[in-house]
DNA sequence: GTTCGCCCGTAAACCGCTTTACTAAAGCGG
DNA sequence: CCGCTTTAGTAAAGCGGTTTACGGGCGAAC
């Protein structure tokens, strides 16, 4: 079952390709009668351009491509990428492009830079000092960075983290809490450290604590799930050092908190104060919200 | 700035296009010494093939297709389409494949389905008379439909919606419900009647009432959103009608209702059993879970 | 009755890679 | 030292489009 070409259209229509290239891309050049004569035969035929083909013809392919830190499988499960991808979703739509999202291959992003067939990346979350962006910059796909350090040849577009931080921080202390646990976001699977959204994060929160003169407060690790938020929940300290606040660096944690200290017949906010960092849509239907 | 392409290679090495190309894809057909020469060359020359010629010469790009009848922008907002996207990507990482999401372009899934570059489609909830059904087997490019009727040329995997409605109404009438309502998946955009799922989960329901001669209960339609549930609550009877059980067609539904109905100071599962459909992962934790 | 121009359409080159012949050189047994 | 098979590498033909440069036909103008 061989796919129609531009030349079985051609032939049928008893033109050149160049006639029914024309009739798709520039009707204008073609008279009035031929124009109607090669579309209709095109649509008889179900003709459609071979795309590689267009791509590769015209240097241009229609695609963006969302360079992916994560394993595709954990994408979706980040609530926070959700809406970051919907909102490029809503933009890459309104140009008539495509997204194509690029996971890793065989755990290496470079490997999937080269495959993939698009006019331009948009990363998120990569770290300054990772060999693909040194391939981008040599491969010459432009390239806008989301979450990490921009450079001259890449622009970046970043979340104010410490300033967030910082503000959720002050908050709570002015409110009068000085027992806080802080929730941090883990590093990436393949560094030790945390990630650099972290960092600038816990920088906020101890800007903020350091003006009201509270030491650096207990701190766990936790990913952006609800069970993860749970589980740092059960791992703060009871007793006299019990925290009466909680600093999470993600709301889908701080939901986690909640529901684990309502499972612990601890009132929020009466007997514990939550901030959580995203504004997911889903915050605003937790109790409290 | 060029693209550095395999003519270039080629030249700087002293050999053949057709020596760099083997020694990317058929190493064992050159030399020891050639293939590391040209292998060394072309990353000096930071050399990366041209996918979409790539593609086109072999006639395949690697990369699958999700056909997908809603706007991207709703996409991610979807907790079910997340958990199926998070499988497929599971799935196709194994394979060495990339994910590319295709809405509908200019609000016609047709002329997406044409600009895509890829080996095969996935196509989800496509009613079966929908005009791109017809483009994909004419276009003869392999494809699997999820949530819609299949055909001779397009196998099909569907959850069994009655079965599951069914099972779900059984269950609160058992318990004893006799005052149900029921939160119907709303139709598709661009027509009036229920989607197919909705109509088989529907049948589902009343298939179980049938049996329990309970008649038909009150219906609202409501999205799969939080906000969207909790509408539907307001909406139900209230006073001597109120219903006592909820056949929500969607888990977020379903947790909206149990948001609205805390709110309304109305116990769960007290005074109102609620059931949901999907089992995401968020509904483990809600209160009840 | 030429000539000029314009309108339609075409042939051919090109995009960058793969792959099928095909050839020159090297290895080998006799 | 001669034929025969491997080995190593090449030229050229696609893959399916777009686009540039060019030619034929025809009416208007001179």
């Amino acid at each position: 079952m061989m796919r129609v070409t531009i030349a079985d259209v051609a032939g049928a229509a008893g033109v050149s390709k160049t006639a029914v290239s024309f009739a798709f891309n520039n009707p204008e050049k073609l008279g009035q009668a031929t124009l109607e004569r090669v579309l209709q035969v095109a649509h008889d035929l179900g003709y459609t351009p071979h795309p590689a083909a267009r791509a590769l013809s015209l240097r241009r392919s229609g695609t963006i491509g969302i360079l992916i830190p994560q394993r595709l499988s954990t994408v979706f499960a980040n609530q926070f990428l959700s809406e970051l991808l919907q909102g490029l979703g809503e933009l890459v739509e309104e140009h008539d492009l495509s997204l194509l999202l690029v996971p890793p291959l065989d755990g290496s992003l470079e490997g999937a830079i080269r495959q993939a067939s698009v006019d331009g990346f948009i990363s998120l979350g990569l770290s300054p000092d990772d060999e693909a962006l040194a391939t981008l910059a040599r491969i010459g796909i432009p390239t806008v960075l989301i979450d990490s350090e921009g450079s001259a040849e890449h622009p970046a577009v970043n979340v104010d983290d410490a300033g967030g931080a910082e503000a959720a921080a002050r908050h709570l202390l002015e409110l009068g809490h000085r027992e806080l646990a802080i929730i941090l976001l883990p590093p990436t699977r393949s560094q030790a450290r945390p990630t650099p959204t972290a960092a600038r994060r816990l920088a906020g929160y101890h800007a903020a604590l350091a003006k009201f003169d509270v030491p650096p407060p207990h701190s766990v690790t936790a990913g952006a799930t609800m069970a993860a938020g749970a589980r740092a929940f059960e791992a703060f300290p009871k007793g006299k050092r019990r925290p009466t606040a909680v600093l999470a660096m993600s709301d889908m944690a701080a939901i986690g908190v909640l529901g684990a200290a309502d499972a612990a017949g601890i009132k929020v906010p009466g007997d514990l104060s939550v901030v959580g960092y995203d504004d997911l849509p889903m915050a605003a239907w937790t109790s409290p919200p």
